[in-house]
DNA sequence: ATCTATGCCTGGTGGC
DNA sequence: TGCCACCAGGCATAGA
């Protein structure tokens, strides 16, 4: 599930293979994933060229000549080059013909991506992306803002560091690394956290996230980068995935609970709840 | 304010 | 082998 580091490596990939190629067809197998009229998707699209990759967040950002196509790739999401339309899978939903005589094709098995177009640099007259929070990767962060924001909370941490409204940019992978190397149990709840300790927090959310991205994301599951490369950081990974297995620190039994819904990894030693 | 449930989706898995 | 229930989960939305 490409959260920040994920989403950072696609554009940086990208980036280097697509500015100054002009879109010169868009095919739709499954256009629900385009969340406008699709009429006004094609005719705003084609004849556009790339001219930047920028990332918000979980969000990709293609800079063409007169919009910004805004794309979430969710669960599976990925963008590949093929060089022909060949053999094209029951998973690849929308593919752009390119200038070169390539395609850039969108694939995601679970089809819970989106694409939406705003004009050039417009995109946070998106509600979606209007509401994100600072991203999680800066050095810059007013952490003691963030503790203001959240130290009334009444509910756990993880889902405080899943709300994008706040930081923006970690999933269930990285909060569960980060909170694991900060040794703060999921379920405490915000409230009941130091400043210090949220200060610790967002420093090493930070530091696993551009962690990741220098080893090129994390590759669990079925999710890989785009062009199957698989990223190298789920080799570093302390907690998530490694139920039953010893923790790297102490030994004991890495346990697998649900924390808002989701699969949550963590040590119940190194771990103590607040 | 914050919770839970539901919908969007399909592939993988475990039970029978 | 196949059939089925269930799980994975980011985000939007509705209702408690």
């Amino acid at each position: 599930m490409p959260e920040l580091p994920e989403v950072e490596t696609v554009r940086s990939t990208l980036k280097k293979i697509l500015i100054g190629l002009k879109i010169t067809d868009i095919i739709t197998p499954y256009p629900n994933i385009i969340k406008m009229n699709l009429d006004e998707f094609y005719n705003k699209m084609n004849n556009q060229e790339f001219r930047n990759i920028r990332r918000y967040g979980k969000y990709l950002l293609f800079d063409l000549d007169d919009y910004t196509l805004v794309s979430h790739l969710r669960m599976e999401g990925k963008y590949f080059i093929r060089e022909n339309l060949k053999d094209v899978t029951k998973h690849e939903h929308v593919i752009f013909r390119l200038s070169d005589g390539r395609f850039l094709s969108y694939h995601d098995v679970r089809k819970f991506g989106t694409m939406e177009l705003v004009l050039l640099g417009e995109e946070k007259q998106l509600e979606s992306i209007k509401k994100l929070g600072v991203e999680a990767n800066q050095d810059n962060i007013d952490k003691k803002a963030i503790y203001q924001a959240i130290h009334k909370a009444d509910r756990p941490i993880k889902s405080v560091l899943l709300d994008q409204s706040i930081l923006t940019g970690l999933g269930n992978i990285y909060v569960d690394e980060t909170l694991f190397r900060a040794k703060i149990h999921p379920e405490s709840k915000a409230k009941d956290l130091s400043l210090k300790e949220v200060q610790r927090i967002i420093e090493l959310a930070r530091d696993v996230l551009n962690h990741a991205i220098k080893l090129g994301g994390t590759t669990i599951r079925t999710y890989q980068s785009s062009f199957g490369i698989d990223g190298r950081f789920q080799n570093e990974l302390k907690v998530h995935t490694h139920v039953g297995e010893n923790c790297p620190a102490c030994n004991d039994i890495i346990q697998k609970i649900k924390v808002g819904g989701r699969g949550t990894y963590f040590c119940p030693t190194c771990q103590k709840r607040k």
